[in-house]
DNA sequence: TTGACCCTACGAAGGCTTTCGTATATATTG
DNA sequence: CAATATATACGAAAGCCTTCGTAGGGTCAA
């Protein structure tokens, strides 16, 4: 089994990287365009940040045409699980079922996530054996 | 409606945080000593940590005693959801029940606790007229 | 009383993240 | 061609977190 080394991203980052699974390779224009939707921040802001993003294999980017085009290195749902794990711990001490009822409880999910999550508990357990 | 500003702690102040709630309040020399079995740090680290706690109002303390003795001044659970409020955002663009499946997914859950979250679902379901 | 010990307070270094200004190269267009 | 616009690269500042060294005060026993 290889050992991917998928690397923990900042806040910042994050921001980026959402960005990029949604709407796939793009020019750092694209992205900072995108996010002074919602705050103002510098083009050269996101672009050292998206250098650096390249320089701790975040993102690997096309340097083809005039301006680079930068895409996410690593799938969403394995950085997620590589947040979530460090999260877990040191968050809740490891305890899943205490994120899971705290993220489920203090909040308004709608019946039809519930209905999902509960289907899902369904063909984790089947499974199980 | 009160509103109570929960700060968000930082990794350190998080572990700190999980010794109080586990066992009440206690004094530097007991939390340092505590965190040393994992790894070491010095007593004056966890005791610096400590105070910037105090002056964040992580942290409450009784001067009275040669040593002091410190407490946590927000309740786990209280804590918790802040955090988790934070990381959902980052993390998993707000989809709480994203973030419940890939931490049930890629783990191994026992049936125990499968059953106590199909409880849980029954409950905030009903809860919900 | 003096030395060993334990406590708190405080300053500062080192690292990382985020931010931006400036320099420089490469189009684009009038 | 000259002026304007847009790109990358890079350095550096500011802020926060973590770490530790050192100073200063109290306690206790020999």
């Amino acid at each position: 089994m290889k050992r991917k080394h998928v690397p923990k991203p900042t806040v910042a980052e994050l921001e980026i990287l959402h960005i990029l699974w949604e709407s796939g390779p793009s020019t750092v224009r694209f992205i900072n365009d995108k996010i002074n939707r919602k705050k103002e921040v510098g083009y050269t802001t996101t672009l050292k940040i998206m250098q650096i993003m390249v320089d701790k294999k975040l993102l690997t980017r096309n340097e083809e045409g005039k301006s680079h085009i930068y895409a996410a290195a690593h799938k969403e749902d394995e950085t997620q699980k590589v947040l979530l794990d460090k999260f877990l711990d040191t968050a809740f001490g490891g305890s899943a079922s205490k994120l899971v009822m705290q993220a489920l409880g203090n909040r308004k999910t709608s019946k039809r996530e519930i209905e999902e999550i509960r289907n899902f508990l369904d063909r984790i357990e089947g499974e199980k054996k």
